[in-house]
DNA sequence: CAGGATCCTTTACGATACTG
DNA sequence: CAGTATCGTAAAGGATCCTG
């Protein structure tokens, strides 16, 4: 009776490893949650805006994660037609939905200091 | 009066950015979250029970991802004196802190599927 | 301003062989 | 069994210069 197959949902299975591995695909890389956080704030930003607001970045890797993010649209990219060009990063819909994720893992980094701090006074 | 400084507390600032660079370093590489995983079934694993469970994993890269958590206190490694030696990795309480993490990863890797796949359809 | 092209360094990862 | 040592490849990342 107890023995019934289950598909376990909060474990992992086939299916979430996948998605896991889904999932931190699209956001690898050293970059990528670092300017999905800074886009998060809902403004749009400019190419030479993220180069500040994104610490250490460089013009290459910004380039090639913002094109990342855009294929995988999690960003849009708007060109305005202004004499030299400007162009104008922004967080989509879908994009949004990515908050929940990167509030538990800076949730979790913070207790994680916390962890480590205590263990450290015990010992 | 609108305008007094508030600290942001679900915006990133900085110390949320710190946070999530933590988590993700300690959580970086192909494997990390694929081990925990596994473990987070709560079971005990040997080394040998670890390297058929997460899928393309060799020995030098198991080693090395399961002296990391270790290090990081979100495993346990015990030493049984056998005759050849039996080890046995086990996720620790606070290693489960991981879990919520892990539980939206993938939630929002099943998602992304969804969305990729109404948008194919749509266009 | 926005970013592409180039070159170079470093890190990650993998396969295989070997050891207590 | 539970790893370490060694070697080799591929990918990531960085610095700098260049262009419409």
């Amino acid at each position: 009776m107890k023995k019934k197959a289950v598909i376990n949902n909060n474990l992992p299975c086939k299916t979430e490893i996948t998605a896991i591995k889904d999932t931190m695909e699209i956001l690898s890389g050293k970059w990528k949650f670092h300017i999905i956080g800074t886009l998060s704030l809902g403004k749009k930003l400019r190419f030479m805006d993220l180069l500040r607001e994104v610490d250490g970045i460089g013009t290459k890797m910004l380039s090639k994660e913002l094109q990342d993010l855009e294929m995988n649209q999690l960003i849009s990219r708007i060109v305005l037609n202004t004499k030299p060009v400007t162009v104008e990063y922004q967080i989509t819909d879908f994009g949004k939905t990515l908050i929940p994720i990167i509030d538990e893992i800076a949730k979790w980094g913070i207790e994680y200091r916390n962890f480590v701090y205590k263990n450290k006074r015990r010992v």
